[in-house]
DNA sequence: CGCCCAATTTGATTTCGATCAAGGTCAATC
DNA sequence: GATTGACCTTGATCGAAATCAAATTGGGCG
């Protein structure tokens, strides 16, 4: 009966990387079904805000599909997005109860949730999501930081390449890819949300996307549908290490 | 004689947060030694480098004395600045062993090592040291964003007060400070090193404090000696909400 | 279908910070 | 006490991105 639960349960939340990886990969049942019971899901539109900066935050969660936002802004409205999150992502810190930032939903989003107060002890119980919990910390840490350098040193040509090559690297991995360094990709954000990523404006962003157009470096569908014909040139205009492994 | 142990070795490294607050602090003596054991000091010269980007680690450590940088070069020399480490703090990734960034000594520093491998084998062990590690990096990671926040759309002056703040507070919660919203304090870098921190240049950086000094926000003796009359005068450059309870 | 509105593009101009180029300061060393 | 060299300041100019201001696109809806 537990290995029965165990496979249902795991379909109805496939990307909660709480369950998924740190316990569910391991078989643990018990702690399974310790998570199911402090667990629910709750869905929110394009657009919404999901957590306002300041809220009383009295669970974490995880997104299970679609994106969202974490933003930070100023008294005279300049925003800065800090983060974003993706498909087994995970928001919301144990042992603190307001949100240092705004969520909000970019595409229809569904959340997995766990009240924090039964989280907490759950981890004191279960070293196995402390740890994974740490793991994904430092994968964010690393990811800021990389963020960081963007954000000081880049050209704007240079900052709109590096997120096309975030986007396509993350949709390579996905599917699979027709002709040989051609990535193909819908991107999921609007030109605002991308100058709030990049640290520009969106007037900005559009030039420089269209200046991209022009040089062949990709093409346009639409406004959102891209084709990068050949992905070794996007990443030449990034600014980083020519030789990274990543579509290698 | 448990006890006894315990405090001196609570003398000889009294800012390692590992021992000293994840451990000492719970008098855990068994604990205490298996750290001892592993551990070992190591002190660096004013503009050392302490560990180069991609270089194997087998050490994790913390800083016990000093001040030393996280940095990222670009091909062509660009860099910025991706973390000040002051002591207390921890650099280093259980489970990853090359170093993914340049850490350089900004002043002497003093650094307490634990072998990785060692230091991982206690983790799984320890439970406290894994929480304390997450605690700390979930810390790391809101100074991040925050730091963020002000490469991607904070003006140069106001980079220049957010960086002159950030040494103040740190400074104004060692020493109890003479006039009320005085603060004084030496600043650790070079004006090389607070434009790669900021995402300026040094000529700006300069420009800038000069700025600051006609204008009376600060008062500079000698290049590097900061008296800062009126903390909020200088809070109000910043861009920051204006009520934050720092210097409450 | 045609209207509306949000999202995007494009153009003209301005501005802030980068860049290039001297000087200045000060402590260490000969 | 002159010399050196690292660090810092200041000035002049340039240029990339911001800002201000219209168009244009295109999807949703009456």
């Amino acid at each position: 009966m537990a290995v029965h639960e165990h496979s249902t349960a795991h379909m109805d939340c496939d990307n909660c990387p709480i369950r998924h990886r740190a316990v569910c990969a391991r078989c643990e049942s018990d702690e399974l079904d310790a998570l199911n019971a402090i667990k629910y899901y709750r869905t929110y539109d394009v657009g919404q805000t999901i957590i306002w900066s300041g809220d009383h935050m009295d669970f974490v969660a995880s997104v299970v599909e679609g994106i969202a936002t974490l933003s930070q802004t100023m008294e005279d409205g300049r925003t800065q997005m800090v983060g974003l999150l993706l498909p087994s992502d995970f928001v919301g810190r144990p042992g603190r109860d307001h949100a240092p930032y705004d969520v909000t939903a970019t595409t229809q989003v569904t959340m997995c949730c766990f009240r924090k107060k039964a989280f907490e002890e759950m981890m004191l119980r279960t070293p196995h999501i402390g740890q994974r919990l740490l793991e994904m910390t430092l994968d964010e840490l690393d990811a800021a930081r990389e963020w960081m350098l963007l954000l000081g040193r880049k050209t704007a040509r240079e900052k709109i390449a590096s997120l096309l090559a975030i986007m396509a690297r993350r949709d390579a991995s996905l599917k699979p890819q027709g002709a040989a360094g051609q990535v193909v990709f819908d991107l999921p954000l609007t030109r605002e949300a991308m100058a709030d990523y990049l640290g520009l404006t969106l007037e900005t962003v559009s030039r420089q996307i269209s200046a991209l157009r022009k040089s062949g470096v990709i093409q346009l569908e639409g406004k959102r549908h891209v084709v990068v014909p050949d992905i070794d040139r996007l990443l030449n205009e990034t600014g980083d290490d020519a030789d990274g492994g990543f579509f290698g």
